[in-house]
RNA sequence: CCCCCCAUAGCCCAACUGGCAGAGGCAGCCGACUUAAAAUCGGCACAGUCAGGGUUCGAAUCCCUGUGGGGGGACCA
């Protein structure tokens, strides 16, 4: 394996040294890298007058910024090859392209590296960001550099804490006791976001269990409807599978809050339910045993049932979520020894304690209706609780349903009331808004509307992040860090133990912790956790308009003027957690009167994965292709144009399905077109009125169809054009008009500019032999010219009985009328038709002519 | 169980959104160059669009059903 390696190095290398005169990537990189770091090309001013006066148009274009963990890898590489490609084309657009790139460096990786291996969090992560930008700088994205960020500096998470105090102001951030999700691999809690689908969390894969602690949260569900209603505008712009996975993760669910008054209990109990159409046919109720009515009832029932409820209770909550999730579970419970009354009917129901009710979702408690609803049902059907028919189902054929009580399946489908007093005879639609209708005019029930989401759990028992910037008295009294005492800087790491443990390494700094009221005396304490970086990469795209001022989060007129992002880009992964909590800030910002804007994100691309052999790529599974070595080996443009090529962007990336090599050798067939035009074409300024008319159709139809493209993502298609277009060039200067005819040169500056989204090196390379001056990042696109486009002749087709029959060559401009004629004298079309009638002719110039037939009378 | 997306040459992918299934690449084959190979250059071949039904003069494209794959949600009341 290793010698096989070498033996393809040594290879490589001698092939550069031979090409000595043709395409050598690494001379091409080599010439042009100082250059641009002397020029600049992507710095942009966003701060002047002119750049906010909305006279020039703009775009900002942004990548989700990197963690620091280690070097650039391939999945890197791919994403910023997209945003790169959008932002060069803008730029070729005309427009002012905000196009910056900073640091999420704060997070768990840096805090278990340095336990790991002793070091300051801070040092591994400044050396993992010095090597990243070392990388970027080789691949080449087109960013501002000016404006670099790193949210682990107390420059940016000062203002992150500002945002938190602004939040605490509001009252959208709170702390509460709740249940909570523990990771007890990293120790600390997570947010509902951060818990995959199998109940293990997303970053240590250890399955997640539930404690009871205080924590802070914010209020993001005070936004559900918004964030929900919301994605409507961004229908077109952002994926539709990322719109789907928020509007599932938001989960509004529309129905009806009915009271159900408990025997020997003053307060009713609120009871959501999406049907309250089948109120008549309540039978029982059940609460969440993990709730407080829960407990409450148990305390005021019988010895034994108070009994049998602890035991429930504790063997509840030793389930893990794996378990409590786990489909066709058998049902279980127990009776509370109370009963309720049905507000409808007066109907006195018992009411249990079982875990498919949960507590956090609506009231923690249900109305049970077992005959139309399966989880009912088998509730019912386990402890012989009765079951009553109140909506008359139907099959296709109009036969009615067999007796759930009987059958076992609940009839949850559309159908006709019954036993159900004023709702009888009413479908089910009505029957839900007159049910509705019921309860409110009888005060016990209203309209309501219930939410998957859950408020946003903030705080984290871990060092590397932001401090929350809040004092607690040991009286229980708490109080905001007063502004201009910001940032609350985290203590130096040295003498704590980062090690997790279940509570904040910061509660063991006691001299930070520790905090003296110089007027009162009193002593407070610092709150210990720090925040969720999701927090930090919230609102990061704002800080990039003025990452270097001192005085505030951002700068407003700056951030509404470039706001908000024309177009993000990144992983799919952050489909809810980043970009639904970042959409959510943006709205906080719009209403504290910050941002004109209130959605932070346009246009969004995600793009796939790069895989290896059909997987994800792993150090572990011994398939990760290098991006450091892929970069040393085929140079910056030919990874890019092989990522750019494989396919849509937003499709997987099979390493293995791809040719690096290819690429290459695309990129020197372009290269060798400038150069050929360097040593024997014409001139720099030539006119290309007298050019070869059929390569500069090319060269137009090429400059026509790129912008379209490009915005429609379509840069694998893009690459491929350009492809063609070398391949019609080169055929042009072998067998054809010849290298010295104008076409040519046109066609070659054409390629270079286009080429530039795609592989920056060479196309600067090519514009240099071209006679330019650097660099083709900022020249404008040639327009195509229309008059070129169109074509004198074109073939058409004419289809009989949907056959095509023949292809005529007409002129492009031929009528209806002359085009159906020479249909209809085609010796071919004849032959087809003929004895048999003609129905219908369908004319459509100059493309097509289809005649329909039917046998003769 | 519910929702969303996808299926085109051996492989990765195009097809102006209803109008000749093929732009581009990989792999393959033939030829040129070479002592030979690699590289390079020139050329060739390859599918009727997952299956079935429907709408239409005309369907890869629209509709229905199914199969296969990917993703999301899910004891959410």
């Amino acid at each position: 394996m290793r010698a096989i390696r070498i033996e393809i190095e040594v290879c490589v290398t001698e092939q550069q040294g031979r090409d000595a005169e043709g395409y050598d990537f690494q001379a091409i990189q080599d010439r042009w890298l100082p250059v641009w770091d002397e020029l600049k090309p992507f710095e942009v001013d966003t701060a002047g007058a002119a750049a906010q006066s909305g006279e020039r148009p703009k775009k900002y274009v942004l990548d989700m910024f990197p963690y620091p963990s280690g070097d650039l890898h391939m999945g890197h590489a791919e994403a910023f090859c997209f945003g790169d490609v959008l932002a060069r084309y803008w730029r070729g657009q005309g427009y002012d392209v905000l196009h910056p790139i900073g640091w999420d460096s704060f997070g768990l990786p840096a805090e278990n590296a340095a336990i790991k291996r002793g070091v300051d969090p801070r040092e591994w992560t400044y050396a993992n960001i010095a090597q990243q930008k070392a990388s970027f700088r080789i691949y080449a994205p087109s960013f501002d550099w000016s404006r670099v960020l790193h949210t682990s500096d107390p420059e940016y998470y000062r203002w992150n804490q500002w945002l938190f105090l602004k939040m605490y102001e509001k009252g959208l951030a709170y702390r509460k006791a709740s249940w909570v999700n523990w990771d007890p691999v990293d120790q600390t809690v997570l947010a509902n976001e951060q818990v995959l689908a199998d109940g293990t969390s997303e970053r240590s894969g250890a399955v997640v269990v539930k404690k009871k602690l205080t924590q802070w949260y914010f209020r993001i569900t005070d936004y559900a409807d918004r964030l929900l209603d919301d994605l409507d505008a961004l229908e077109g712009q952002w994926p539709a599978k990322v719109l789907n996975m928020q509007r599932n993760w938001i989960g509004r669910s529309r129905g009806a809050e009915v009271e159900f008054e408990i025997e020997g209990r003053e307060q009713k109990v609120p009871v959501f339910t999406t049907r309250p159409d089948t109120l008549h046919g309540a039978t029982f109720m059940v609460v969440a045993p993990d709730s407080d009515l829960a407990a409450e009832l148990a305390e005021g029932a019988s010895e034994e049932a108070r009994a049998a409820f602890r035991d429930y209770l504790a063997a509840t909550q030793k389930q893990t979520e794996i378990e409590r999730q786990s489909a066709d579970r058998e049902k279980t419970g127990v009776f509370l020894d109370h009963f309720a009354v049905n507000p409808v009917n007066g109907e006195r129901i018992p009411v249990w304690a079982s875990d498919y009710v949960l507590a956090d979702y609506g009231h923690g408690a249900i109305m049970a209706v077992p005959a139309h609803d399966q989880r009912d049902l088998d509730f019912a059907l386990k402890f012989e609780l009765p079951v009553r028919v109140v909506v008359d189902v139907r099959d296709a054929d109009g036969a009615p349903l067999p007796d759930p009580a009987e059958s076992g399946v609940a009839t949850a489908g559309e159908g006709v009331l019954v036993n159900s007093g004023e709702l009888d005879g009413l479908p089910k639609t009505e029957a839900i808004a007159r049910a509705v209708e019921v309860l409110e005019e009888r005060g016990t029930g209203r309209a309501a509307t219930t939410y998957r989401l859950r408020d946003w759990l903030i705080s984290r028992q871990r060092y590397w992040g932001t401090p929350i910037p809040i004092l607690h008295h040991e009286n229980g009294e708490m109080r905001p860090v007063d502004a201009d005492a910001l940032p609350v800087e985290l203590p130096a790491s040295e003498g704590l133990d980062l090690k997790p443990k279940g509570a904040s390494p910061l509660g063991a700094a006691t001299e930070w912790a520790t905090v003296v009221d110089p007027e009162t005396g009193d002593t407070w304490t610092r709150d210990p956790d720090t925040m969720d970086t999701f927090v930090d990469s919230s609102w990061y795209y704002l800080r990039f308009l003025s990452s270097n001022d001192a005085t505030q989060a951002f700068d407003p007129a700056a951030v509404n003027a470039w706001g908000p992002i024309d177009q993000y880009a990144g992983g799919v992964e952050h489909a809810i957690l980043h970009l639904l909590y970042s959409r959510f800030i943006t709205k906080v910002l719009h209403d504290l009167g910050y941002l004109e804007f209130d959605e932070p994100f346009t246009a969004l691309l995600n793009q796939g994965m790069v895989l290896q052999d059909g997987a994800k790529m792993s150090k572990s599974k011994g398939n990760l292709v290098e991006f450091a070595s892929e970069l040393k080996a085929h140079g910056a443009d030919a990874l890019r144009v092989t990522l750019a090529f494989a396919g849509p962007p937003e499709d997987d990336i099979d390493w293995a399905d791809v040719s690096v090599q290819g690429s290459a050798k695309f990129l020197a067939r372009a290269w060798r077109i400038a150069d050929d035009v360097q040593g024997a074409g014409a001139p720099r300024g030539a006119s290309f009125a007298e050019g070869d008319a059929g390569l500069r159709r090319a060269t137009h139809r090429l400059l026509a169809d790129a912008p379209g493209l490009v915005e429609a993502y379509k840069f694998n298609v893009v690459v491929a054009r350009l492809m063609e277009q070398v391949n019609v060039t080169r055929k042009a200067i072998d067998s054809g008009a010849g290298v010295a005819d104008a076409a040519v040169r046109e066609s070659a500056e054409a390629i270079a500019v286009i080429l530039s989204l795609f592989a920056p090196y060479a196309a600067e390379d090519m514009w240099a032999k071209l006679g330019y001056e650097p660099s083709v990042a900022l020249v404008e696109w040639p327009k195509a010219d229309e008059s070129l486009l169109v074509e004198d002749e074109v073939t058409m087709v004419v289809q009989v009985d949907g056959k095509v029959r023949d292809r005529l060559t007409l002129p492009a401009s031929v009528s209806e009328a002359d085009a159906e004629a020479a249909a209809r004298a085609s010796a071919a079309v004849q032959r087809a038709i003929g004895d048999r009638q003609i129905v219908n002719v369908i004319v459509r110039v100059p493309k097509i002519v289809s005649i329909a037939t039917k046998p003769a009378a």
